[in-house]
DNA sequence: GTCTATAACTCGATAGAC
DNA sequence: GTCTATCGAGTTATAGAC
């Protein structure tokens, strides 16, 4: 009964979002300081009253916007799947299918990479929420495998077989081929994020990125 | 003022785990419940009554065991810290340094994604636990880190070393030659269990290790 | 600011093991 | 009969909700 809602209420986000400078300033605040708190803290942890000293607001205005807290949870995150994932998902198919010939699957993956960690670092605190509560609620995790994975599994595959049969690289298994190159950045990520900065990184990041995919392109392009 | 306790209690545990045949039906079936619980909802979702519901005794007992909630997190994670994550990282040490010249670093590497595969199975439930509350409760985050990152980082590192002055690998930075191992184990653990084991698993586990580890080599290996 | 539910936690009563 | 594990109603605080 739940799943269907959601649903529902995503789609009204997503209009709301489109217009979204008609959102008050307290409004703003009360979702900046959700943000916030539940990055830190968890969404359990963090409770309404948490949020409204944060915010500067009274706990009542809350509920004026929205109904639950949990609503809060949906505006704060679904932003991030509908404005961001999604977009630059479709993005980085267009780039990925459209450079054809003319860009070498290095060059391609090199600018994956970029991308990607660059757009994490922007929103650091959104993805955090994502990834923690997708842990949690069902509907989260089923709404960005259906936005992130299915979409682009495909599509990310197709090009990879054409990259196969141009010879360009080895033939193993599309969706191995996909892992790997997922793998190298999820890795990335979590070293950068999970285990520190200071501990691990004595290249710049740039460099990291290259030598990546030297690795990746010895490991997977064809003699 | 908390990061001392929690050594202590670690250090209390540790002793209680060694007798750990002392431990009442009740007490055992209170942790089970909690395990299960707070994998599923998390630590804050799980409330005591559900947890001694769960385990069929009264919300009391479960205090007369753990003084605390927190206590009842830490008595299902602390084994996994001591009993698991420490043994078999000080295995893996034993087993990589000892491993001089007889093995290849494509074998070791190989026996290493087994191990980690097959030990994430057989303890799904508490590293989801440990995972999800690494995210939140820093003591459990710097004694993971201390535990496993620090003391393992050394060891793999000067063994990586090894390994490039004697010709096997590239000359590549150690610390860029550990993080892309991890990573591709990472992966591999990554779409086993978020992305789902139906959608994309169409190898058999032991071929995705041995593909990975072909490609691995290739991508790290001198020539 | 107020209401209601529920959270973590307490403690005297109880009952079975030795 | 004491002792130790258990029960569960009761306490206090604070959550979400309006």
């Amino acid at each position: 009964m739940d799943e269907q809602r959601f649903e529902d209420r995503l789609q009204a986000f997503i209009e709301e979002i489109k217009q979204e400078d008609q959102m008050t300033e307290k409004q703003r605040s009360i979702l900046e300081a959700a943000i916030k708190l539940f990055a830190s803290k968890g969404f359990h942890a963090s409770s309404t009253s948490e949020i409204a000293r944060e915010a500067g607001v009274a706990e009542g205005t809350i509920f004026r916007h929205y109904k639950t807290k949990k609503d809060i949870l949906i505006a704060a995150v679904a932003p991030v799947i509908v404005k961001i994932a999604a977009p630059y998902i479709l993005k980085d198919i267009r780039t990925i299918t459209e450079a054809r010939a003319e860009k070498s699957f290095a060059d391609i993956v090199t600018e994956l990479y970029r991308n990607r960690l660059s757009l994490l670092e922007a929103n650091e605190k959104h993805f955090r929420i994502l990834i923690q509560e997708a842990f949690f609620h069902e509907e989260l995790r089923e709404t960005l495998l259906q936005t992130v994975a299915k979409e682009g599994k495909q599509i990310i595959q197709r090009f990879v077989e054409q990259r196969i049969e141009a010879g360009e690289l080895r033939p193993l298994p599309p969706e191995v081929l996909m892992r790997i190159v997922l793998s190298l950045l999820l890795g990335m990520v979590a070293f950068k994020y999970v285990v520190g900065k200071e501990e691990f990184a004595s290249l710049p990041e740039e460099e990291q990125i290259d030598l990546t995919v030297d690795i990746l392109m010895n490991g997977i392009s064809q003699r």
